[in-house]
RNA sequence: GCCCCGGUAGCUCAGAGGCCAGAGCGGCAGCCUUGUAAGCUGUUGAUCGCGGGUUCGAAUCCCGCCCGGGGCUCCA
């Protein structure tokens, strides 16, 4: 690792410098001066404005998901590493899994073309050289005999070195690049790490459109939008739960204004915008989905991009209707943001729904252990095991808790766990038709037959990917990873 | 990167210059045979973040480093 001065991209100087004024656009498609509006029953546009705008910061806590992450044994530091560089235990790594697999699914769907590329890049290739003075990030960089190279930031580079060698018709427009990027790596200013919420390697869902012109890179920016809106609702969060931030150049805004409006009625809320008298970076448009989390600190999940330098940059020409090779314009789109910080944002809205006194969870789909089958004594282990193995059939990850200990305990260790159901199995239930099962967002015992328990939940994650138990079956086995 | 705060057992924390560093949880062993959020007893467990210094004596004071949190700034 190099240890020689700081390589400070001309766009982080330039962002030093850069002015902007904040409006809020309505759903009616007044654009207000910040001061002007009226944030009544928008209170959580107001955190996120007043976050971005005022810069009120005055928190001095640990972030709620950090203590979650871990008593969950999802996530933890390693002091080995880079500060900002993660372990994942069985339980968190499946999570991550599965929301790789869920935003990969859901790109394949939208037409991404799904490919791989190197994690490391020449410091001196020209092309790159000049792209990374206009990304506002900081770079790692590894020194290899005499050669420097830096880990990439996000998936931009090996796919535009891939467009620029490929052979591109307007027929082929838009074109949809995919890539999961695991690592996306960015060294972030040691104060601005913060548990999962900002990392400096992180896993970035990164899906570019090349565009032949505008009026077809908006309607692909749309088509994004929804995307985007539709993965968030499948992780878990509805649109009362982030808000929309949306920075565009004055001069794009004038030209656009219906384009834009049409963005803030498809979110259905007002948004946030911060207008920028010139272009300071390669894109005339961004927007965001902003978490607000239990701090008032706002970050962004979603987020898509109108670039308009880097086809001309990178070389990437298509050949156009008219017989010329033109340069497209580049949808830069993360449709869930990364996915640790959607996990961040599972943990801390768990997190503010306990403090309104509802039962913490994650979603059905996404919980390490979806049924817990508690034996009453000893004797019933076995019993408890084949009704376990009976869901793990219908794929659903179930479990045994055969500890020496009380039924109390083993309730209360699994409602710790956040397991959606549980089951107490003894004398009463073996054989028995319809059993009671404790169902956590309720905390009510119905009693129902395995059939009907399977019914419920694979209803409720239909359409979700499916991973088996990351642990062992029993409880007994496992190791403790934390604590 | 700079500034502020913190780091004591696997976890959560007490101890603030003076005898062998404490508790709860966990782990282990035994008892109990358990019925919807903690059964009982015993036992194990600590280079007091790391390295240097001050002192008769350092977990405690000083310096450097590492890790975490917060701020500046920034973003997915």
């Amino acid at each position: 690792m190099s240890e020689e001065k700081e390589v400070v991209s001309e766009a982080l100087k330039a962002e030093e410098k850069l002015r902007s004024k904040w409006y809020v656009l309505s759903l009616e498609g007044d654009l207000k001066p910040l001061e002007e509006f009226d944030f009544t029953g928008h209170e959580k546009l107001k955190k996120f404005a007043d976050y971005e705008v005022k810069k009120s910061r005055i928190v001095d806590q640990e972030p709620p998901h950090v203590s979650l992450m871990r008593s969950l044994e999802l996530v933890d530091y390693e002091p080995a590493s880079d500060p900002g560089n993660m372990r994942y235990y069985p339980k968190g790594r499946l999570i991550k899994a599965l929301l790789e697999e869920y935003v990969t699914g859901m790109v394949l769907d939208y037409g991404g073309m799904d490919v791989e590329t190197p994690i490391m890049y020449d410091m001196a290739h020209p092309t790159l050289a000049k792209y990374l003075n206009r990304f506002p990030a900081r770079q790692y960089t590894i020194e290899s005999d005499d050669d420097k190279y830096f880990l990439r930031f996000a998936a931009c580079f090996g796919q535009f070195l891939m467009s620029h060698d490929a052979t591109i018709s307007y027929r082929n427009l838009p074109m949809r690049i995919y890539e999961l990027t695991r690592y996306s790596f960015r060294r972030e200013q040691r104060g601005e790490l913060a548990g999962l919420r900002r990392l400096r390697a992180f896993t970035m869902p990164d899906v570019h459109a090349l565009c032949r012109d505008l009026a077809q890179a908006k309607r692909e920016f749309r088509r994004r939008f929804k995307l985007s809106r539709d993965v968030l609702r499948g992780i878990g969060f509805s649109s009362d739960d982030y808000e929309l931030g949306i920075r565009v150049t004055e001069d794009f805004y004038r030209r656009n204004r219906r384009f834009i409006r049409s963005l803030v009625r498809m979110h259905g809320k007002p948004a946030l915008v911060e207008m920028w008298r010139e272009r300071f970076f390669y894109f005339i448009l961004k927007w965001e989905f902003n978490f607000v989390d239990a701090l008032d600190k706002a970050s962004a999940l979603s987020t898509d991009q109108i670039d308009v330098e880097n086809g001309e940059r990178y070389g990437i020409t298509y050949m156009d209707e008219d017989g010329q090779l033109k340069n497209p314009l580049i949808l830069h789109c993360s449709p869930s943001g990364a996915i640790e910080r959607d996990i961040y944002a599972l943990l801390e809205k768990a997190y503010m729904e306990m403090k309104e006194g509802k039962p913490p969870m994650l979603p059905l789909w996404l919980a390490p252990t979806q049924v817990r089958l508690i034996p009453v004594s000893e004797g019933h282990v076995e019993a408890a095991e084949r009704v376990a193995r009976r869901l793990s059939r219908s794929r659903i990850r179930a479990d045994v808790d055969d500890r020496d200990e009380t039924v109390p305990k083993k309730i209360r260790d699994a409602e710790k766990e956040w397991i959606p159901y549980i089951i107490v199995l003894g004398e009463r239930e073996v054989g028995a038709e319809k059993i009671p099962v404790r169902a956590r967002a309720d905390g009510e015992i119905r009693k129902m037959s395995i059939r009907e328990l399977v019914a419920e939940i694979r209803r409720q994650v239909r359409g979700k990917p499916y991973r088996p138990l990351p642990l062992p079956m029993r409880v007994q086995r496992r190791p403790k990873f934390v604590g």
